[in-house]
DNA sequence: GCCCGCGTCTGA
DNA sequence: CAGACGCGGGCA
């Protein structure tokens, strides 16, 4: 009856408020998290008092369903078709504002209501009574005998936090014989926990750093933001190196002195173990951590935890922006460039877009950080949509590594080798130094390509447009898009000829072969996520490389993602034209900020740092901004050439993804909604011809391309569209991905 | 998303 | 002819 509509830029966000009389309900909407957009009225039996947000269970066909009350009951449905609301579930309810949230998003990113629903509680269960736990503490006495591993531990545990005897070996890199032998020796004592709420008992003030003046002002201008309540969005750019985090902790303690939550999105938690230790020291406690891979219990405890508002601070993968925050205070979306913000799955989102919308609607500010913003990010900035907060420097003194341009075809390496003599000099005179190296490559495997000398012959994928990348060390032939994987034959598929497949190209298995060739006293360590499985292994290499217990790193992209080694000093890019060459219309933007981010590596301990970036077009603009460490000038260009090509984020794109079991059936599908697509619309239709096709969870995807002025409501017209377009057959997929500008 | 029913296929 | 399997519709 009373609708609050609540407009934030445009007409896109609406919050229902309820009426201001609790009517007696004789039915409720109930929203439940399947694959639908539509919810269903049930009746509600008169002992069951559920307003908006209550957990539901209720019949659905011949199953029982939890679902949320989304409102009241639809009076249009004929009483003979309603069913009773079960029974009511003992829950935290969904409060407005995050219920408004999913309905946005659905809306915003064409996708059922019900499945935004599904990300939103996950992890609505109760967690059960806490048992309690044994932990140890350090009883402040010293130890009996000092060892290096004995000292580590005790440094870790001098913080007072109870932990139990694995974690502390784990966080103190020991084996767990140096904490019995500790407790044997009385510097440790066993006690029992119950555990507290996740992410409680954080304390604002406990660990705060020295700020520089820069660091200083934009820290305060954040926590007034925090203060004033107002969802502004910020973009925080500051350099590899610069004190970033330093800054938007602040910010985040301010939230806690004012008793709010709140919310630091990474985009690969996994990886990034770094952030998780600054937030635990700078606040004396863990913050929720909430990615895949946590336990099903643990999420029970941070989402009831967030509900209740006892669990503080969330340190999370992108699904973490559906957590339901009781009094949200701030959202950090931190290396808010980073693809892996990205949801390719239904509902496909942008979870740095939906952070603004989030802190709109909580009346939170966003803040997004990173060395290297995507464009989006940096035009709302010069728009004036976001405010734009800069750190030119570097910490305490240190200078930006020199960037050198090795032109490979004037200084080219010997046949069938990648790393340049002058490379090699660089990486020898680095290690006889005693300091740490790293050559960078973003390509898995040994070789790219595998080809027959005899009849020519190259290894495809059977099912993507893609050859099949040798992986030596597994003995495969893989396809880095589908994952499909063969073992590599000894004679040619198609000739029979044996001893005549060639590797052709570097993965960095192949660069490893080559380095330890050439520096054979060196320690080396590959990292790359096919040669590292699991979180806490790749945890254990980077900190053997932190510890500089390795000399030469050889690593893909997993070394760029927000860990510093404090002893590197060179950081050496073995192709620098890989993703250049591709017609991805972000190719320039992606490599600049990838090798901007893994040269940035080089020199954040004592000692500077230096880059070398082989390449065959020193004067390309990437090449250059990174020489120049002049971002300024690589990105006014790129945001130039995107407004002309009416591309995000001037122009409004959106990919329709067709998929399916078969191949062809997702190809036809395309070509008939291609077909439909009126000539008269606002907006022009691509593929699928041009469109890659791959292979994704055992089905076939084909992309068609949306290109709109920025006038023009996407998500609209494609459901505009899709209403009078061939109806899909039901075993084809059709994902929508729209580019989210609109709603700033 | 999940269940069910239906049509079709397969093997004895 | 029983049982397996894939597809499509419905779900209040």
């Amino acid at each position: 009856m009373w609708i609050a509509i609540v407009t934030v830029g445009s007409d896109f966000l609406r919050l229902s408020a309820a009426p201001d009389l609790p009517m007696p309900a004789e039915s409720v909407e109930v929203l439940l998290p399947v694959a639908l957009d539509r919810s269903f009225t049930y009746s509600l039996p008169e002992d069951i008092i559920a307003p908006p947000g209550s957990f539901v269970e209720v019949p659905l066909g011949p199953r029982a369903v939890a679902g949320v009350v989304w409102g009241p009951g639809d009076p249009e449905v004929p009483a003979g078709k309603l069913k009773a609301v079960r029974q009511k579930l003992e829950l935290p309810p969904l409060g407005d504002e995050l219920r408004a949230f999913v309905d946005w998003v659905a809306r915003y990113t064409l996708a059922p209501r019900g499945m935004v629903l599904r990300i939103a509680v996950r992890g609505a269960r109760n967690p059960g009574d806490e048992t309690p736990r044994s932990a140890v503490i350090a009883t402040g006495s010293a130890p009996g005998r000092a060892t290096p591993a004995r000292t580590r531990v005790l440094a870790t545990a001098s913080d007072g936090v109870p932990r139990s005897k694995s974690d502390l070996a784990r966080a103190a890199a020991v084996s767990p014989g140096v904490i019995d032998g500790l407790v044997a020796d009385g510097a440790l004592r066993i006690v029992e926990v119950i555990a507290e709420p996740i992410g409680s008992g954080l304390q604002p003030d406990l660990g705060r750093p020295e700020l520089s003046e820069a660091q200083a002002d934009i820290a305060a201008l954040l926590q007034a933001a925090v203060r004033d309540r107002t969802g502004s969005t910020h973009l925080v750019e500051g350099v590899t190196g610069s004190g970033k985090t330093e800054v938007y902790l602040e910010a985040v303690a301010e939230a806690l002195r004012t008793g709010r939550q709140a919310l630091i999105l990474l985009p690969e938690i996994a990886l990034t173990q770094a952030v998780l230790d600054r937030v635990t020291r700078r606040f004396g406690g863990a913050p929720g951590e909430w990615h895949s891979t946590v336990s099903a219990k643990r999420r029970a405890r941070i989402w009831t935890g967030t509900a209740s508002g006892e669990t503080r601070i969330v340190v999370g993968a992108r699904s973490a922006l559906f957590l339901p925050f009781r009094d949200l205070g701030i959202i950090v979306v931190d290396e808010e460039h980073d693809a892996g913000f990205k949801q390719e799955d239904v509902p496909v989102y942008h979870a740095r877009d939906m952070a603004v919308v989030r802190g709109k609607l909580a009346e939170a500010p966003v803040v997004l950080v990173s060395a290297t913003p995507s464009l989006e990010s940096r035009v709302n900035a010069d728009a004036g949509r976001y405010r734009h907060h800069l750190l030119p420097e570097r910490f305490g003194g240190r200078t930006m590594p020199e960037i050198e341009l090795l032109d490979l075809r004037a200084d080219p390496p010997p046949p069938g080798r990648w790393i340049a003599p002058r490379l090699e000099e660089q990486v020898r005179d680095t290690l006889a130094r005693g300091e740490q190296a790293l050559l960078f490559l973003n390509r898995r495997g040994f070789a790219p390509l595998t080809l027959c000398r005899a009849c020519g012959h190259r290894f495809a994928c059977p099912n993507c447009s893609a050859w099949l990348v040798e992986h030596r060390f597994r003995r495969q032939l893989a396809c880095h898009h589908c994952g499909h994987h063969e073992p590599v034959p000894p004679a040619c598929p198609k000739c029979s000829t044996t001893d005549k497949l060639a590797a052709v190209g570097p993965g960095v298995e192949r660069i490893r072969d080559e380095a330890a060739a050439l520096f054979p006293e060196a320690r080396l360590a590959v990292l790359s996520s096919d040669l590292v499985i699991g979180a806490d292994s790749i945890r254990a290499e980077l900190k053997a490389v932190e510890d500089h217990a390795v000399d030469l790193v050889i690593g893909t992209q997993l070394v760029t993602k927000g860990h510093n080694f404090p002893h590197l000093t060179l950081v050496g890019v073995v192709d620098g034209d890989l993703g250049l060459g591709t017609s991805d219309p972000r190719a320039a933007e992606r490599t600049f900020q990838l090798l901007e981010q893994v040269t940035g590596r080089a020199g954040r301990g004592a000692i500077a740092g230096r880059g070398i970036v082989q390449t065959t077009d020193p004067l390309h603009p990437v090449m250059q901004a990174l020489k120049n460490h002049d971002a300024a000038a690589f990105y006014a260009a790129e945001i130039d050439a995107r407004a002309d090509a009416m591309l995000p984020p001037f122009g409004r794109l959106a990919s329709l993804v067709v998929s399916a079991p078969v191949r062809n059936d997702a190809e036809a599908y395309a070509r008939a909604l291609a077909q439909s697509f009126p000539a008269s619309a606002p907006a022009r239709l691509l593929g699928p011809a041009e469109a890659p096709i791959s292979l994704l969870r055992g089905r076939h995807r084909f992309r068609l391309l949306l290109r709109a002025d920025r006038t023009v409501d996407v998500p609209g017209l494609i459901r505009a569209w899709l209403a009078e377009a061939p109806r899909a057959p039901a075993s084809i997929g059709l994902h929508t991905d729209v580019d989210p500008v609109s709603f700033l």
